[in-house]
DNA sequence: CGAGCATTTGACACGTTTCAATCTCTGTGG
DNA sequence: CCACAGAGATTGAAACGTGTCAAATGCTCG
């Protein structure tokens, strides 16, 4: 197996179990880390590239004032660490919960990369998503108050995890982390996120996110999750019969 | 000479004019606007990849509560509309002061991507530091306030535009644009500026940006430049006397 | 000279933070 | 089996930073 056609498969069906693939040979090492594990530590002069797999973790970047940002929560067939992205050297990789993850080392991605032009259009549609996703939350930490922000973030996790049909999903992270993600303190998150209970929007207690009502959340939120899709390119360098441009979402919003 | 050449000498050479070059051959054509031209809609299918010769413009985000966002406002040789990077579809770009610009045919990206697997890593550089500017923002706009925040991004402009010797610079945007940038009000971007200047740390008046004490303006902003270095590869693809990784700055802070 | 746009200033309102407790779990040791 | 500790969640009251509203000033261009 190719590491394009690897990429594919652990991003293109979320369900599948990662570990059905043979990596060996590919010289990637799916490694398991339990929760509150340091992967990675901002400053580490790092050289391997991060597939997860599954499990939540959590990018951050710590401020010379103490503070820290959480730059994103990555969830599975998210890459982190892209050639040429002096990533590891600047953020910190922190798992949330248990977390299984391919590291790829620099080396054969280098090789693979001279190998098989699409693999760089495969990379360079990730750093695109990965850029969208940055901006939207950029957008929306400066143009949307606690409330619509709250209900956009959450709204996203769930289209990322699978899409529009989802109706709950099983969210570790803390008041205090997603604070840290929105640009809020925990103590005001928790009064967003009972505001949202009590609005019956969303429900997020014990873990566990429920949507109470999806299109309302979408439309408070201003939600278009037009910046999620992958960009497939109508003509791949070379014939590629796994992927056609219809292979997005529909739009929710 | 090669678009590669062309993106490394355009980048690399800050002072010079850009209309020295020979593009004609390239099937790039420099392109001039006036100030105030949108030369991007948010929703314009199009193809092109646009290189920054001279001028000032920004790239926006318009919301569906009628607010927009400013993402970046980008400078001298950075490019916009990457390859797999669906920019134009979801972002304007609109120029401030009269701007020229290089357009590049999608088609002709293709082509030269096929030819040169050193452009492939010349865009991932470019999209790396993109990125991390857009991340710096991120952290900017949820854990600085707006004193610092300002400070750090007059500095970021002031590195971007010719690195830590630059004592002071025209800047045509208005309060408002740099209020949309920030996440500020127009009228909090004047008491901040005001502030600023009470302070005796920068002074930006009429279009002039000027530095009184950059030192202290560092320390306040908490602003370390690392983010803005191109990430230069130890070792090419293919040998490529043009760059070493010593081209880098110098860090200011 | 006046129109239009950007800047400047003041007073007040509001959203979010800060500070200080209390409450609820969950896991652990006696 | 219960007491306890520690982490996270919840709530209230007050402080603070930024936004909103309103108006005046300055600048540039026809």
């Amino acid at each position: 197996m190719t590491l394009l056609e690897f990429l594919q498969s652990i991003q293109a069906d979320l369900m599948l179990d990662a570990r059905r693939f043979n990596t060996d040979f590919l010289d990637i090492a799916p490694r398991t880390y339990p929760a509150g594990s340091a992967i990675n530590r901002q400053g580490d002069q790092s050289t391997k590239t991060v597939i997860v797999a599954s499990g939540w973790s959590y990018i951050s970047r710590h401020l010379s004032n103490g503070t820290r940002q959480i730059i994103d929560t990555p969830l599975k067939g998210d890459v982190l660490g892209l050639p040429s992205f002096d990533w590891g050297a600047s953020n910190s990789l922190t798992s949330v919960s248990d977390i299984t993850v391919y590291e790829v080392p620099s080396q054969t991605l280098r090789k693979a990369l001279e190998q098989d032009a699409n693999l760089g259009m495969h990379f360079s549609r990730i750093a695109a998503r990965q850029h969208a996703i940055a901006v939207e939350r950029l957008t929306s930490v400066c143009r949307r108050n606690a409330l619509e922000r709250t209900a956009h973030y959450l709204l996203e996790l769930s289209e990322r995890l699978g899409g529009i049909a989802v109706r709950r999903y099983d969210c570790p992270l803390t008041q205090h982390e997603i604070a840290d993600t929105l640009g809020l303190t925990q103590i005001h998150v928790n009064r967003t996120l009972r505001e949202l209970r009590e609005r019956e929007l969303v429900s997020f207690r014990a873990g566990s996110v429920e949507f109470l009502s999806r299109q309302k959340l979408v439309k408070l939120a201003g939600f278009d999750n037009g910046y999620l899709r992958y960009n497939w390119p109508s003509q791949p360098l070379r014939p590629n019969p796994a992927h056609k441009p219809a292979a997005g979402q529909a739009p929710s919003a």
